[in-house]
DNA sequence: CCCTCGACCTGTAAG
DNA sequence: ACTTACAGGTCGAGG
């Protein structure tokens, strides 16, 4: 259906998510308009290992937008997701109302950059190499992103259709952007800023937004993946 | 009853004090078990003066918490009550439907210690020298305090059977703290900061807190007090 | 418009 | 490691 790159107060203490409004009233509408209206609702999203998230999705008055609250922050944490990572809102083809949730790193995010952690404390080393995101489960998709099986589409697409995984690019870092050629595609990344807790949110940007490559990472390796899989695990420097 | 030393959230903007739950269960259960629970109920609990003060006693499901509410942020206000300072809750000795409420002021608020100002903005001058507070009024206190007519029972006075619970230790760190003897006793207050509000949250520990030692300062210095008025002035050290 | 209030939520620290 | 208590928040309705 759509996804969004992370702001920082998607991640941070707020404790809920922004869903852009455009996509918000396209697939999650509330209410219906006349009576029942915005209590809000309790979504239900299966993510790339079969678990369950329930969120409290709702629309805030005060800021006029739709957001997930409840359940939001346990997801982000599970996930260790960042300002600049991505989450993904998928439908099942069949079954219209099995929805899915599910992410992958922003390319700036992800283990490189040791130095670039959002917010203080963040330097666990858990995000190193080992990239967790969405599956694609029971989802062929290649009805919901009809001709996005290509890598960077919007660049280049890579044809592939499965798995190029591991396709660790070494994403080199100098003064603080870099140019990098991944997937025959040149990337700016931002390297090892001199200390400080960057915003991420300044950063994002420079990331290729709303495009809908599909760069997946496997959470379990040995999950039952059936074929569409696409992974990618971007290497640290 | 009991009481309870004030968090800053207590008399923040919540306009809420959290009763904890031991003492709630205890002393005023709601919903009697059965039938029209948590729907909250109205108490009415006398003050110092004579005065009447009804709050709004409910059950929070979602933080399992019992609060006061509506009515509590007028007391607050009306009594200038800060972070540190203490809450009481007692009940009439004869007539056990007739509850009271009544406060002193915290060991590091009210007068003294003026670089220790809980949250901003609190240099207000309203809490110099003269204490307000509960004057035991018709309440006889040597049942529902048997033998804590002592100052600093926790470090001194004996164990009464009831509540000696929760002795917590000055806890007391080095270098921004002082021992000063007092009535005999040693005492530790923090001194002069070096510059920060220290949360008051942070110096609760450092208050004797759930001890039942009966340092009332007179409200009205010719209110008609009877006779159980012990009260303490601790001095800038 | 601002404040109170009611209901909800979460991170943290204890046990 | 799990669970609970609760301090510190949020939003939104209502006055």
């Amino acid at each position: 259906m759509f996804e969004k790159v992370l702001t920082p107060s998607d991640v941070g203490k707020l404790n809920r998510l922004v869903i852009p409004k455009q996509y918000a009233e396209k697939y999650f509408p509330l209410g219906g308009g006349d009576s029942a209206e915005s209590k809000g609702l309790l979504l239900s999203l299966e993510d790339e290992s079969g678990m369950c998230w329930r969120f409290r999705y709702s629309y805030w008055n005060s800021s006029q937008s739709y957001v997930l609250t409840k359940g939001w922050s346990r997801y982000v944490k599970d996930k260790r997701l960042d300002a600049g990572d991505v989450v993904l809102f998928q439908r099942h083809r069949i079954q219209p109302n099995r929805l899915f949730i599910g992410w992958r790193r922003g390319y700036l995010n992800g283990g490189f950059t040791v130095s670039e952690h959002v917010g203080k404390g963040d330097m666990n080393g858990n995000k190193n190499g080992v990239q967790l995101g969405w599956t694609t489960g029971f989802y062929s998709e290649h009805r919901s992103y009809p001709i996005h099986h290509r890598h960077f589409p919007y660049l280049h697409a890579g044809g592939g259709s499965q798995q190029d995984q591991k396709q660790r690019t070494p994403m080199r870092n100098s003064s603080n952007f870099r140019v990098l050629r991944l997937f025959g595609v040149n990337m700016e990344c931002q390297t090892q800023n001199d200390s400080e807790t960057l915003s991420s949110y300044n950063m994002s940007p420079s990331t290729p937004s709303t495009t809908t490559h599909h760069l997946y990472h496997l959470s379990q390796p040995s999950y039952s993946s059936t074929s569409n899989h696409h992974y990618l695990n971007m290497l640290q420097m």
